[in-house]
DNA sequence: CACATATAGTTCTATATAGAAGTATAGCTG
DNA sequence: CAGCTATACTTCTATATAGAACTATATGTG
């Protein structure tokens, strides 16, 4: 008997099939960042399966970081937090020792053609109109990150219509409001090079000094990429820890 | 009905205690890497467990990376691989597109105190005997890694007799076959500087470029640190790709 | 000998059930 | 009102059972 709501490809697995289905209902938007998933005993009457194969789809969807779960409280659609990003090691704690989000400064934003680099890792066609954007982020007024930032032009019409001034600290709270573009993860790659004259003049740092430079590209909960950007910093206090096996 | 041979700590659940169990089993060498687990079934008779509990113990192991397993072949224990290493970015491939070792020279080893942070790291106190060696490793006689590693005397007695030339390119099978220690997996910590002169003349580069530092504490099974080592590289083609949420 | 076929073993999926453990809230008691 | 208690809900643990899916080996067949 698995007649079930989940019909569909038959060669996969039940708790995958319904894993697709819940993870879908993120993508859509039917349930945010937050939200409480319905209960595992809700969920097995609904679709009419057992409340272990109910579970262990959502452990699928726990291991992926699209759910969490609180023993007695419920499972909830997890908020990015993006805490294991390289470009933490660019955050500095204030007097209270608390990390404090850095000042941000716009310096120019246009919209051209785009690249063929930054249209290859979008997913875009070369030369298709793109957001440009150069940004300048500050601790206690001193400079500590310089970026390149590229977004599609046509998702993020809205955006590009927006004041400058009125942007504020953190983009992807207005990517999401704005134009609905929620960023669920990120890929990112460091490398490191020597300071350019151009590098050094807005880290106010003597050319040719290490520069730590992360290149990351943001995505959806559907995988789908919707920012690229190119962070440098002094790679000076740089430091990332991991764990290997 | 919870009588089992897994008595112990009754607050802690009966999978875990079975994951406890068969790790500390890895841990004494009882089962080696690349020895087959018994089956899910003859565990749950000889535990007297269900099933699913014994399996949920795998489960367990399985995401700690001490086991892996293959539908309709069995369970085994993982041969460590350290295929996400920091390091694996200083090799290259050779003619044939294939990763090779490199050709590694100790170019001094002595049995020294052991300075306080390489002691902090191993977990034993400063200034108790420690075997210190620099090596160098090359590609086609080309320098692209010096290493400093630093080892406790105590368990290693047998290793600082060996005769260096008798020391292959690999430490890690030198380290368990001779003196049982087993390298589980390692923490790395990346940093970068500017080539010191002793740095710059090892590496044949100019003073000032960019190095990668990268130190590694290397554990066993137990996590007990084994091995101390910090490895310098050109930082020109180093890059690093990992996905954050 | 080469090549199918059966078989016994393995992990994997799915169901059903029961109670423990943790959390939030409504309602009672002083 | 403050603080305890009962209650209803959540996830978590554990058992029992059955068959599917996959792998390796033995066995038979041409």
């Amino acid at each position: 008997m698995t007649q079930t709501v989940l019909a569909g490809d038959d060669r996969i697995p039940i708790y995958q099939r319904l894993a697709d289905v819940l993870r879908q209902s993120v993508i859509d938007g039917k349930i945010k960042p937050g939200d409480r998933v319905p209960s595992e005993n809700v969920l097995a009457e609904d679709y009419g399966l057992a409340a272990g194969t109910v579970r262990k789809a959502l452990d699928v969807l726990v291991s992926e970081g699209v759910f969490e779960r609180f023993q007695g409280r419920g499972t909830f659609v997890r908020r990015p937090s993006f805490d294991a990003s390289l470009f933490r090691f660019f955050r500095f704690r204030n007097a209270e020792g608390e990390y404090s989000v850095p000042e941000s400064r716009i310096l120019r934003r246009e919209v051209e053609p785009m690249p063929g680099h930054v249209a290859h890792a979008l997913e875009l066609a070369e030369g298709v109109p793109g957001i440009s954007m150069s940004r300048l982020r500050l601790q206690d007024d001193v400079p500590t990150v310089a970026e390149e930032i590229w977004l599609g032009h046509e998702p993020f019409r809205a955006f590009a219509a927006l004041p400058t001034g009125e942007i504020g600290d953190l983009l992807y709270p207005v990517y999401d409001q704005l134009c609905g573009q929620l960023v669920a993860r990120a890929e990112e790659t460091l490398t490191v090079e020597a300071a350019s004259p151009e590098t050094a003049r807005l880290l106010r740092v003597e050319e040719g000094t290490p520069i730590i430079v992360i290149e990351r590209v943001a995505k959806g909960y559907d995988n789908r990429p919707i920012e690229w950007r190119r962070s440098r910093g002094r790679a000076e206090q740089f430091s990332y820890h991991t764990e290997i096996r």
